[in-house]
DNA sequence: CACACGTGGCG
DNA sequence: TCGCCAAGTGT
């Protein structure tokens, strides 16, 4: 399986600048905490111009946590910004500029859980290390254990399957981000296309005849009119803004009262914005 | 462990 | 159309 899953990778993955020969290792971890929960087609040109203006930790630790969470963008859950900020500042104090090659170091910078810290220790350092993300656990979950998903919440036996399987040193970061394309582009969750697929003849799953999932249903996300919605209005406002936002330009983009100042309230409370003398606000340290 | 946390595109 | 989904983390 190894073998046929890499050689489909090196015909087949996308050229990525973060995969490029001239990648660094903090231009891995940016990419890696930009891509949490959010498409590569939109990671891509906002990782550029984060590259081109912060090439190096130190950079960005320099400015303002304002700045990095304006140059988010539409990336969606700016709090990454945030701690993506804090990360550099620790980096550019603690680890003299450079990126901690160890997991555990990776593990205890701010916003880097285990999947990031295990994929930069890997991509980025060329370290044994399993990588367990939505793709991954998909493609074992279909091509090992048979299942169409994997459960919710990532288990011991997914974790020790993923260590049985990886390879040797040299092969293990290779291994990983070949699974993770092929969940990407092929083993795809809602539409597979197991035409292309290299090891659909051995896909445990489709042997067993595609059952459809079972376990207990995926958890939706909420959207309209939640809280989160009225952070996300209130936080492309600021973000918009050359200037301090007086408090009524705010209170136009969430007319719910309760909710509108909830969201607020939260926001600050979370960093992400401050407020200032004469109900002005602003993005933390930004103009 | 379940939930909060943005945003946008696709089937 | 609208629910589902996208290289998760922190509490």
């Amino acid at each position: 399986m190894h073998d046929t899953v890499i050689a489909w990778y090196s015909a087949h993955a996308r050229d990525l600048p973060w995969r490029a020969p001239d990648r660094t290792p903090w231009g891995v971890l940016v990419s890696e905490v930009m891509l949490q929960q959010t498409p590569v087609v939109r990671v891509e040109p906002v990782w550029r111009s984060w590259m081109a203006r912060w090439p190096e930790p130190a950079s960005l630790a320099a400015e303002e946590p304002g700045a990095a969470i304006r140059a988010w963008g539409r990336l969606g859950y700016p709090r990454r910004a945030l701690r993506l900020h804090g990360a550099a500042r620790v980096i550019a104090e603690r680890h003299a500029g450079k990126v901690p090659s160890s997991y555990e170091e990776l593990l205890a910078l701010p916003g880097i859980g285990d999947y990031t810290a295990a994929a930069v220790a890997s991509f980025a350092f060329g370290q044994r290390r399993a990588v367990l993300d939505t793709n991954v656990r998909r493609v074992l979950a279909r091509a090992v254990s048979g299942t169409q998903y994997p459960p919710n919440a990532t288990t011991a036996a997914e974790r020790r399957l993923a260590e049985s399987l990886l390879p040797d040193t040299e092969t293990a970061a290779t291994w990983s981000v070949a699974v993770m394309e092929l969940g990407a582009l092929i083993c795809t969750a809602r539409k597979p296309r197991c035409d292309a697929c290299p090891i659909a003849h051995q896909c445990a799953w489709r042997l067993a005849g595609a059952p459809p999932h079972d376990g207990p249903p995926r958890r939706g996300q909420a959207w309209e009119g939640t809280d989160r919605q009225a952070r996300g209005r209130l936080m492309a406002v600021l973000r918009e803004a050359d200037h301090p936002v007086p408090k009524p330009a705010l209170d136009a983009v969430w007319p719910a009262a309760a909710q509108r100042e909830r969201a607020l309230d939260g926001l600050v409370a979370d960093g992400l914005v401050e407020p200032l003398d004469n109900n002005f606000y602003r993005l933390p340290g930004a103009r």
